[in-house]
DNA sequence: ATGGTCGATGGTCGA
């Protein structure tokens, strides 16, 4: 059994005591984790040495930032996408012992009007393209990441609060198809059909305690990754307590290796 | 429900 994990930690060095205790409890191999906002200077890369993890990572501080933790050893590094827009720090990809990784952090979008909207499209292209050449070479491929898409209405608390935004728009989701059209698979929703299945929750209003989320966090598998998946979980347990991020990990397990 | 919260900052902006 072989265990990924993706996580958005919203600022790792806010939330590095959570992140360690979480990887012991949790013990995943492979790990993605989003919103580092750290430089890669600033990546405190020794005390996941010492937690047993290597590890890359793709920063610029303040903003962004990517990583990738392995148990599996870590190779082949790719950070960003071919022909990404932005030149931002969303994208690191890494070979884990049988799986190619990549830890995303999609654009925002903002609002349906703004330049950073056809931004989070044009990268959402990239991304793509990245995908097809990899398939190309790559049989076991996983994608971990804050997708910042809901790809139905189940995957949001409420769609009528959300008509007119970015997250829902049929472009988002048109892109998002494209990529599973690829030969890719939603690793958590092909086993969990349910609505209300949530992975953010703002941190205003409440919003977790009234269950208002998104189900916007996601890891996608290539088909030889989909065929040997053995459970998901959403790990809601770590939006509770004291300086929670606003994202839960999403988790798989795999028969592979 | 357009934010009452966070985290980057050190003004506000981004989510």
């Amino acid at each position: 059994m072989l265990t990924v994990a993706t996580w958005n930690v919203n600022s790792l060095k806010a939330r590095m005591e959570r992140v360690l205790s979480w990887l012991d409890r949790a013990a995943p191999d492979v790990v993605c984790l989003q919103e580092t906002k750290l430089t890669d200077a600033a990546f405190p890369a020794a005390a996941f040495v010492s937690a047993g993890y290597e590890s890359l990572h793709f920063g610029q501080g303040q903003w962004n930032g990517v990583a990738i933790l392995s148990r599996l050893g870590i190779s082949e590094p790719a950070r960003g996408l071919i022909g990404e827009p932005g030149g931002e720090a969303r994208a690191l990809g890494a070979t884990c012992g049988p799986l190619r990784v990549y830890s995303l952090y999609v654009p925002n979008g903002r609002s349906l009007d703004s330049d950073h909207y056809r931004y989070k499209l044009e990268w959402m292209d990239a991304l793509a393209g990245t995908v097809s050449a990899e398939l190309r070479s790559r049989e076991h491929l996983v994608l971990g990441g804050d997708f910042n898409i809901a790809f139905d209405d189940r995957d949001v608390w409420s769609p009528g609060a959300f008509e007119g935004t970015t997250h829902v728009s049929a472009p988002e989701r048109e892109v998002l198809e494209r990529i599973y059209q690829l030969g890719l698979t939603d690793l958590f929703r092909v086993q969990h059909q349910e609505e209300g299945l949530f992975t953010w929750w703002d941190y205003r209003g409440g919003s977790f305690h009234k269950r208002q989320g998104m189900r916007i966090d996601l890891l996608i598998g290539s088909r030889a990754v989909a065929e040997n998946l053995s459970w998901t979980l959403i790990d809601r347990n770590e939006r509770k307590g004291p300086g929670p991020s606003d994202h839960a990990p999403v988790l798989a397990g795999l028969q592979i290796g």
